[in-house]
DNA sequence: ATTCTTAATGCGAATCATTCGCAAAAGGAA
DNA sequence: TTCCTTTTGCGAATGATTCGCATTAAGAAT
């Protein structure tokens, strides 16, 4: 692993907003020091093979968030993206599974849509 | 709605299958009775929107199953794709959390990734 | 510090699932 | 059968992501 500068940068990116992004909304938020879209991309597969991000697919867009340790889901706004964090019961919830189906998890996603306080305002006015 | 040559011929491939079909599949299952595959893609929507099919996405690739009344979800060998049901206890799991974050919950999406015991033994292998 | 090896980057082109526009065809109500 | 509307096929466009390859930069070895 060598710490480059693209690294560093796109990690302060994450530390910085915090939130969920794709690597086009990296891209902007690098002005001044620009770094090729294809190099992020593979920043952030690397990044995510390292479980240093983690990734989460809406409406075909792959959107990254740094992973802190803590192992958890999130419910989130499809209209403004905010992310609310839930308790992780999948392991409880599949131990009976698993036995039965000798099946071998190497890893689960869990994504519950909805809209935030807000955008459920707007969107009741559509 | 109309019950369409090309919807009735799609719906029976999802019968006869019963398995997670992406749209290429369907082309290719249809062999002899050729359908666009921007019919098929605007069926698979159509019928997604009218909650007759779920969709579920693997490396890009949407894939489309048979909603059967029962609502659940799936562990997915994503080598061979078979799937094996597991109960859906997120309604459970999301009670406190939607409460406290007033949000409102449309749709969530869970899939487990994994190998069932074959593709587990050739996986070994490697 | 300089050299060297390998991994990482930039650039441009390629991929590939999916979507769109539009004219032609087909449901099915009148 | 006629008419209106929804669907379809075709072809082209889209858009996120990936790939090949020559160049550059990390950081280990000398």
């Amino acid at each position: 692993m060598r710490l480059t500068h693209s690294r560093k940068l796109i990690l302060e990116v994450f530390q910085r907003e915090n939130s969920l992004l794709c690597a086009e909304d990296i891209s902007k938020l690098l002005e001044g020091e620009a770094i090729d879209l294809s190099t992020i991309y593979r920043t952030l597969e690397y990044f995510a093979n390292k479980h240093i991000l983690g990734r989460s697919t809406i409406n075909k867009v792959t959107y990254f968030y740094l992973i802190d340790g803590e192992h958890h889901h999130y419910m989130i706004c499809t209209d403004c993206l905010v992310r609310f964090p839930i308790e992780c019961e999948i392991d409880r919830m599949l131990r009976k599974n698993i036995k039965e189906y000798k099946f071998q998890v190497t890893s689960h996603d869990l994504t519950i849509y909805g809209y935030c306080t807000d955008c459920a305002k707007n969107h009741a006015k559509k």
